[in-house]
RNA sequence: CGGGGCGUGGCGCAGCUUGGUAGCGCGCUUGCUUUGGGAGCAAGAAGUCGCAGGUUCAAAUCCUGUCGCCCCGACCA
């Protein structure tokens, strides 16, 4: 259907927006295809929606194309679905709860496991009707502590998720691998650049993850790459190489220190080498960082000692994946307080196996490295400490922070670090959440079959987002064809019959199969248009103006800027070709 | 939740230090002129200055409280 600029709902802004920072925000609130409402609740304008609709369209046509098939699940919902399986209360704050008139408990969906699980439970209980994978496109609710960056990361958004119901290993393996298909074929249609990484399975538990990210600077998601071998792993992924352990002989004897106002790693390294015969970087020290872990569900919280080399930070987002579904805390004054034993600043692992507290180390920290460590007393540290002889740790976590130039876990060669925008997530669930939902099929011999399931997800309106954030320049936006609200915009300006010209090739273009938007207004100024056609990033440009009385227009190609002129005779032909 | 900033017509902002008639740009309405890079002139419409309380003859401005929003960190598509 014909836009008319004349008529369409639509309101540029001259100034950028006082709230937006991300490029994608700025110019999806300035071009008007989205209006904020609510923190992290956005409104579609018409050319937004165009936008979200044809994003969502490509999603929909791969999903069928593999053999999904869609349903759609309510978003508002009782709560006895998630009570069932412990989320009501795990979700905490995150779910947006509310009650009816009789006051019983509803939410507004975050996520829909239980729905899909409890349909296909409800309708499925042979074999022979598996495999099936389903999937719905809808609105979730989550109510996040802090949305930001516009649509990018809302509290209401619409996203695809599907679930695959498996009978066996190999049957999800192959239902992964269709996904994992289906989502390249997505996205490549979507013109968005992304990587696919691997992923932490999360408290979900399950095996094999992906996640696919689009490279931005905005992104919120850190994650690694290798260029010698192809390997990519969000940044709490990545396994970290362990170096061949020593043998203990070698190692020095163990020195207790005077080391008085060294509570930091800085003002240690810097003192030894001043005051001792030592010869020390932050790396030789091993520094002991105490956290809390609280487990989900029970009132108990373990005190554990995180031990790293000094030269890293522990990263808390590496931490909570590692010990997840553990929920780790930072170790406060007051905490201190119960644990005479800790002295803070200068905690040494030679005495927690004593203190009863669990020690786990970074995988560098292998038997026979010696390290600089606290000596448990105030303004004083240890040399020559050796993992396998003056401690023993519990075991290897991975906590401390990942760096460019850290080895690939694959092939050894450096990696680079990056940040990214998640845009879809595969995940092999694999039995866990059918056992909580007792998800079986009666198999031929007549026993239960427990059912294994896959979960993958992609975020429609944020891809929306990640396609602005991609594909922008200084002037506008930039749409890659498939998901722009027109193929075409046709600016007609003049005092003559631009205008008029212009409507006659929008219709010719339309008989032809394409999506024009045109300019029509009368009594705007040349530049206006113009400014409004970059700013509103249709991939093609027309314009019919003062070449008009000489029987020539403009083509404009709003990806390279380049700009020819074809007689007025080949235009419907020509900007047909350009559009192909 | 921790830290930083901001609430003044639809949008972007000034005014607040030093209380006294609420202002600018964009946008909008009307008329005339203008039409290839966000036009000109003229005339208009539109704001209980986030909210509440206090000080004062007088509060957008000072004081107290409160609410909201944005940005940076811990969660996630």
């Amino acid at each position: 259907m014909l836009l008319r600029m004349s008529s369409l709902f639509l309101r540029t802004l001259r100034d950028d927006p006082a709230d937006a920072e991300v490029p994608s925000h700025r110019l999806l609130v300035r071009a008007g295809y989205v209006r904020r409402v609510a923190p992290g609740i956005y409104s579609w304008l018409p050319l937004g929606m165009r936008v979200l609709k044809n994003v969502e369209a490509v999603v929909r046509d791969e999903m069928d194309k593999m053999g999904a098939q869609e349903v759609l699940f309510p978003a508002l919902l009782p709560k006895e679905y998630y009570e069932a399986t412990g989320r009501w209360s795990e979700y905490g704050d995150l779910l947006f709860r509310l009650k009816d008139r009789k006051g019983a408990d509803y939410l507004l969906g975050p996520t829909h496991e239980e729905l899909f699980t409890d349909m296909v439970k409800g309708e499925y209980s042979s074999y022979k009707d598996y495999p099936v994978t389903l999937y719905q496109i809808q609105n979730k609710y989550r109510d996040e502590a802090r949305p930001r960056a516009g649509i990018l990361r809302g509290r209401e958004f619409l996203m695809k998720d599907s679930y695959s119901f498996d009978l066996d290993d190999d049957g999800l393996k192959r239902s992964y691998e269709q996904h994992r298909e289906a989502y390249i074929k997505t996205f490549d249609r979507l013109g968005i650049s992304y990587k696919i990484v691997f992923a932490t399975s999360g408290a979900m538990g399950g095996s094999a993850s992906e996640e696919f990210l689009a490279p931005t600077p905005t992104g919120e998601d850190t994650f690694v790459a290798c260029r010698s071998c192809g390997y990519a792993a969000n940044a709490e992924a990545v396994t970290t190489t362990a170096p061949p352990a020593r043998p203990i002989e070698d190692a020095g004897e163990l020195r207790v220190l005077d080391t008085p106002n060294t509570p930091t790693i800085e003002t240690l390294v810097d003192h030894l080498n001043t005051h001792h015969d030592t010869s020390i970087t932050a790396a030789d020290t091993l520094k002991n960082v105490v956290v809390k872990v609280a487990t989900p569900g029970s009132d108990k919280t373990e005190t554990l000692v995180i031990g790293v080399p000094g030269d890293r930070e522990v990263d808390f987002k590496r931490l909570e994946a590692s010990l997840a579904p553990g929920e780790p805390a930072i170790f406060e004054a007051a905490d201190f307080a119960k644990h005479p034993g800790l002295v803070r600043g200068y905690i040494g692992p030679q005495v927690l196996k004593d203190l009863g507290i669990r020690y786990l180390v970074d995988p560098r920290v292998v038997t026979g490295t010696a390290w600089v460590t606290g000596a448990n007393e105030p303004g004083k540290h240890a040399v020559n400490v050796v993992a396998g002889r003056d401690f023993f740790p519990d075991g290897t976590i991975e906590a401390a922070e990942v760096r460019a130039g850290d080895a690939c876990p694959r092939c050894g060669a450096e990696l680079s670090i990056d940040r990214g925008i998640e845009i879809g997530h595969i995940f092999q669930l694999g039995r866990k959440y059918a056992d909580v939902a007792g998800l079986d099929a009666l198999g031929p011999d007549g026993k239960p079959i427990r059912i294994t399931m896959g979960s993958y997800g992609i975020g429609v309106s944020r891809a929306v987002a990640v396609i602005a954030e991609q594909a922008h320049d200084q002037l506008g936006l930039v749409w890659p064809r498939e998901v722009a609200p027109a193929d075409v915009h046709i600016v007609g300006t003049g005092k003559d019959n631009q205008i008029e010209v212009a409507l006659e090739l929008a219709g010719e273009l339309e008989s032809r199969g394409l999506r024009v938007l045109v300019d029509d207004r009368p009594s705007v100024s040349p530049g206006v248009k113009f400014k409004d056609a970059e700013l509103l990033g249709m991939p093609t440009i027309v314009v019919i103006g003062r070449g008009l009385a000489s029987g020539v227009i403009e083509l404009r190609d709003r990806v390279t800027g380049d700009k020819q002129e074809i007689p007025l005779a080949e235009a419907a032909d020509r900007v047909a070709a350009a559009c192909a």
